[in-house]
DNA sequence: ATGAAAGCGCTAACAC
DNA sequence: GTGTTAGCGCTTTCAT
């Protein structure tokens, strides 16, 4: 038994406020969850009753006895990070709209490794889980879906178990292609990394780097443009591969007029690049990235982007993962979020 | 009772491990858990078993009985806010080192009110809490660590109850302020709020904006030099606002050289009212902010910040966290957290 | 309208 | 070394 600490009284049970009250344990449960069968002068008094001893129920034999949590878990990789921020938030957001809890975890690479396999890798009292990170191996995926509904952000649909919402990423770069060209650009630069996303789906041909080159492609035939090796500088998807990757296409021999950088991550590098090298944006060279991080709008220049919508992202998210709960065997649900081309000073 | 679904198979408990394996449930337990008191052959069988079977113990009933989870909620005000996330991701860091789970909350400000006060505001199945937000009100805090250990970050140490680790406002401030005193300014602008944080700390002499606003008011008399009406611009404590002052301040009749900017989101704002300007930074201004946000790598120019130690920061946290848990009734700790001087482009 | 009993899955304490 | 028993706080079911 821990001691008795400081400030802290031995939280109070139904049983106690059951005691204090002169009724029983159900009542006063019925009452708290204003079930109906209990007299308004009982509840009433009850409730005062529960209320003064600052009862508050405990949600683990809550959880034990009734199944459910109506708590809501959150896998992202790292919090500190401006895409998956903003979507955590927009999840928490949606999430408590629906009247469950939000529960948020950051998945680091792997760092424990399988040390102990038998230990939960994952909370799991929760009622479902949504999966927003790029860190966790299928195989680990899997394994928690054993156990409770699983709902995928961003995740190739090569393998058709899981609901998944998925960016419009070949569309989305195709515009970011289509804006530059319409603001006048004629050399415009690929900046990005064509595997973006999960290491096991390096390979696959639905991540999301590999999509939005697609989607460069697309644009840039369709404007009689040429994307080429020379053209298409790979790197990582942060902003310190973005400054390397302008360095490089500074030292080339074509004269970029704009480039579309795969993340606004990146294209924040390509800036700092940039002005480093003195070349005016957008007078001298255009930028665009993709993501529509919320800092977009406060850097220097503000970052014109193609911006995902985040709430339907959200909503389509927990839609899925909470009619799973629900115990719906439908067939898994592919969805692709809209965007808008958010247009600020940098293109 | 819910119905079968689709893939998950209902969960196999000790019992059925304990069946499958030819032993009693205790044996299971015990293995599992690497007690002391098991023949290895023993151990070996009931892994493989458990392992087959997928098993992984139910956390509601094992919190149920031993009275603790090993998790640890960290409630943060908002993800998508580069100072709390980054945060955040630290904290999380420093809970998992310490063999803990943890847990995010994200607190929007007071949204769903009372409507219910007897529904628990917060998750109550965690050992502990630690309280990033300004956006809980000291009445929430008190109710939360009636029934569990609480630390508090940025809080007025004005009453004496919690463990609470700060910034170095007031000194962090003084070496802005000298920084930028060093750097050949003598027309410093101060930018910022000087009530930053909760709202009932408005009054509190020592919230952070506060003590900031007095580091500041040090270093002038230091370097004889006047803070005063005229060079002090009060905002908000994010982007936006920083847009907005800056206008003001290049609006006054005092020929500014540089300014610092009580954290680095007002800072951002700041660098894009002078590029709009076309005031080169930091040739002809220099601006330095507090927070130390990662991004404030990326953005162009780099800016030059205090920044806190994060990692100190959640070690604090931390330690004193699960040393309340441990049944701690030392005296509340105050501790503040060291910080670097990082120098950038912006000044 | 209210209460009693059973038991969710686990672990601490104690037998064998 | 291994098994048995009791009970954490709650909700489901059924009795009154």
């Amino acid at each position: 038994m821990k001691s008795v600490s400081s400030s802290q009284q031995s939280k109070p049970t139904l049983k106690d406020v059951a005691e204090a009250a002169g009724v029983s344990i159900m009542t006063v449960s019925n009452a708290l969850h204003n079930k109906p069968g209990v007299k308004a002068e009982t509840r009433k008094k009850v409730l005062a009753v529960a209320r003064r001893m600052n009862y508050s129920s405990n949600p683990s034999a809550k959880m034990l006895r009734s199944g459910r949590s109506d708590i809501i878990e959150v896998i992202v990789g790292s919090f500190d990070n401006p895409f998956y921020s903003r979507l955590a938030s927009a999840l928490s957001d949606e999430i408590e709209r629906n009247g469950r809890e939000a529960l948020l975890r950051e998945t680091h690479y792997d760092r424990r490794g399988e040390e102990n396999a038998l230990s939960e890798p994952f909370s799991l009292f929760c009622d479902g889980v949504i999966i927003v990170t790029p860190l966790l191996s299928s195989e680990k995926i899997k394994q928690i879906a054993l156990h409770k509904p699983v709902v995928l952000h961003e995740m190739p649909s090569d393998d058709n178990v899981f609901d998944t919402v998925n960016l419009a990423n070949e569309d989305g770069a195709a515009d970011a292609i289509r804006h530059l060209h319409a603001k006048g650009c004629r050399n415009i630069a690929v900046i990005g990394s064509s595997h973006l996303g999960p290491e096991d789906m390096l390979l696959s041909l639905n991540n999301p780097g590999t999509l939005r080159y697609r989607g460069c492609f697309r644009a840039f035939s369709e404007l009689g443009l040429t994307m080429s090796q020379d053209t298409a500088f790979d790197c990582g998807w942060d902003a310190h591969s973005g400054r390397e990757a302008a360095e490089r296409m500074l030292a080339s021999d074509i004269a970029f007029d704009g480039a579309f950088c795969l993340t606004d991550s990146v294209a924040l590098g390509v800036l700092q690049t940039l002005r480093r090298h003195n070349i005016r944006v957008p007078e001298d060279f255009k930028v665009i990235g993709f993501d529509g991080i919320s800092m977009g709008a406060d850097v220097s220049p503000a970052l014109t982007t193609i911006e995902p919508d985040y709430r339907e992202t959200a909503r389509a998210l927990v839609t899925d993962l909470l009619s799973r709960i629900d115990g719906s065997t439908a067939a898994p649900r592919k969805t692709i979020v809209g965007y808008t081309i958010t247009e600020r000073e940098s293109a």
